[in-house]
DNA sequence: CTGAAAGCGCTTACAG
DNA sequence: CTGAAAGCGCTTACAG
């Protein structure tokens, strides 16, 4: 068995709440008192019991974090600023892959619940009111990345995806483009479908250029439905010289179908991405994309999770963090 | 506060024993009262605390994985594969991203020691001595996915890389190629490194062709090294007409390259990957590859854990799983 | 079939 | 500065 903290306290010569004491940096005791507890706890190589502390301080310094995909590239790059947050501040990170199903959701909250962890991340799934109501009767914090609950209120990091969806049009027109299409997420996703699709509208209207229905279509932000896309683009609109896509992967699967069809990117066509995954520097060409601060979401959201802990908060400040875009070699300037 | 054992006891006129047993489905309660107990329990939304059942239990239902990098795309897929198995039989996973830092890793394996974890999966990362004499003193069962331990013996999961490199290598013999490069992972890696070349290297002398040290390039089974060692092949051997990568994301690499330079895929240079990750699908041409399979790596891990921690083994047999080739399109039948 | 009691390994008032 | 004691929320013999 490993030692535990009765057998230091016998061993050093103190009781056990001078041991909690050092252990725990309160104060209460005798440098040489410390000194001898220090050194029986090295001897023994005593390691307190989490569950144990966990119990009485009402703190198992655990989070937890729900996501849909942990294999997903921007997911998992989010995953890691949280995960990296937590380590630096000595909180433990339990992942929950819920494969965007409901039913497994519950059952990771009751989950977690029971494990009694401090806080709770989502990580870009859409939130119901069901959720909503759970995290309330859990009485535990939570706090949203890379998505947002519309019908109440929940912290959330994100970055503004109408207006970078925006900005990422406006460069394409900046560039010289005016038939410009856009391969969308889903239609009916109220994070990053709809709004990026706004952004897109705005920003053409914005400069004067008329919005088309058939220039716009929709996938589910993987690289199949970016070839997909694209093949009904060049179907519908085959006078369109740039491409606005909701996400690397599609933008990947444009790449794709094009080369298959001999559309040279850019010259023929120009491509811009969303997100900055690994992805977007392997692609041939390398993509031209509107990068999110992915890994710097997680960080900020844990840091925001752990506020909400320490001060007790119930709420908090949401975030939005800055985009930028990344130049690669994806878009051309048409003269 | 969220009800406790007692509040349900009392509430339903039984001792906290009795509930103790219905919730946990051991025998010792008439069907009545185990009627009774379950409505009140359904009542007050009770959730037993894991922490005080875990005290007790000496079971945390709780598995640590230690994973150099989360939000690689192949060691991601394995930690899908373990948190889904961990899931269907209600363990929770503790991601410990390790960055492949020494310190960092024996921070963690502290930090699952406190917490009670009942197992410990380290995924594709070498082991020092230190680790497995840490694994020893913890009393903790470990599994080990995707890499092994050569000093001593510890289970693992993982494929035959040695014959994994000789079948893909063959491959690229069986197509018609003789003049053979490969572009191999990091020089003085005992597990994804050495052996895959050995199995190159056996597969060519197998064949009557000859080895030919400047055909072998190394790089650390990233993009940008695939890209550095397909130029280097280029330099010191235009004639060769195939090479085998040790990772997809080299080959995306050396395509990217290859691309540049003007040099077709497949038609003058044929490609074949390694992992088969997600990559492999999006690339340009899509790539050939020699398949892990990753998802079920992780979960065998998972299961084998399981085993050791339910029988009480301190080790069980280690499992090399079959690798297949995925045949897309980089590689061309010479004639 | 059921309950009283001990105990898991800690922390935290309380008292001195 | 230090210790005895209660208590966190459970499970598990033990006794009936």
């Amino acid at each position: 068995m490993s030692p535990t903290i009765r057998d230091v306290a016998q061993k050093a010569g103190v009781s056990v709440a001078t041991v909690s004491r050092v252990v725990n940096d309160r104060p209460g005791y005798s440098a040489e008192t410390r000194n001898k507890v220090l050194r029986v706890i090295e001897e023994l190589g005593y390691q307190p019991n989490a569950l144990a502390r966990g119990l009485v301080s009402k703190r198992s310094r655990t989070v937890g974090v729900l996501i849909p995909n942990i294999s997903s590239m921007v997911a998992s790059e989010m995953l890691k600023g949280i995960e990296d947050a937590a380590h630096t501040i000595g909180q433990s990170v339990i992942v929950c892959n819920t494969d965007n199903n409901g039913e497994r959701t519950l059952e990771y909250l009751q989950v977690l619940k029971e494990k009694q962890v401090d806080g709770i991340i989502v990580v870009s799934a859409p939130i119901t009111p069901l959720y909503h109501q759970k995290f309330g009767e859990m009485q535990v914090p939570v706090v949203l990345v890379s998505t947002r609950y519309h019908d109440g209120n929940l912290p959330f990091v994100k970055v503004d995806d109408e207006k970078a969806a925006y900005h990422a049009t406006a460069y394409l027109i900046k560039k010289g483009h005016e038939e410009i299409g856009m391969i969308a997420g889903s239609k009916d996703d109220r994070i990053a479908g709809i709004p990026r699709v706004e952004g897109y509208r705005k920003a053409l209207s914005d400069h004067g250029i008329p919005i088309r229905d058939q220039y716009i279509t929709y996938g589910n932000f993987g690289f199949q439905s970016g070839m997909a896309g694209l093949e009904r683009l060049l179907e519908a609109a085959p006078e369109i010289t740039a491409i606005f896509c909701a996400s690397d992967e599609m933008a990947a699967g444009a790449l794709s179908l094009a080369h298959r069809r001999g559309i040279e990117i850019p010259d023929r066509l120009s491509l811009i991405g969303y997100d900055d995954s690994q992805l977007a520097e392997m692609t041939i060409p390398p993509l031209t994309t509107l990068r999110q601060p992915l890994c710097q979401m997680g960080q900020e959201g844990l840091t925001m999770l752990m506020a909400m802990i320490e001060e007790g908060k119930r709420t908090i400040h949401s975030k939005i963090l800055p985009y930028t875009i990344v130049e690669r070699e994806t878009v051309r300037e048409l003269r």
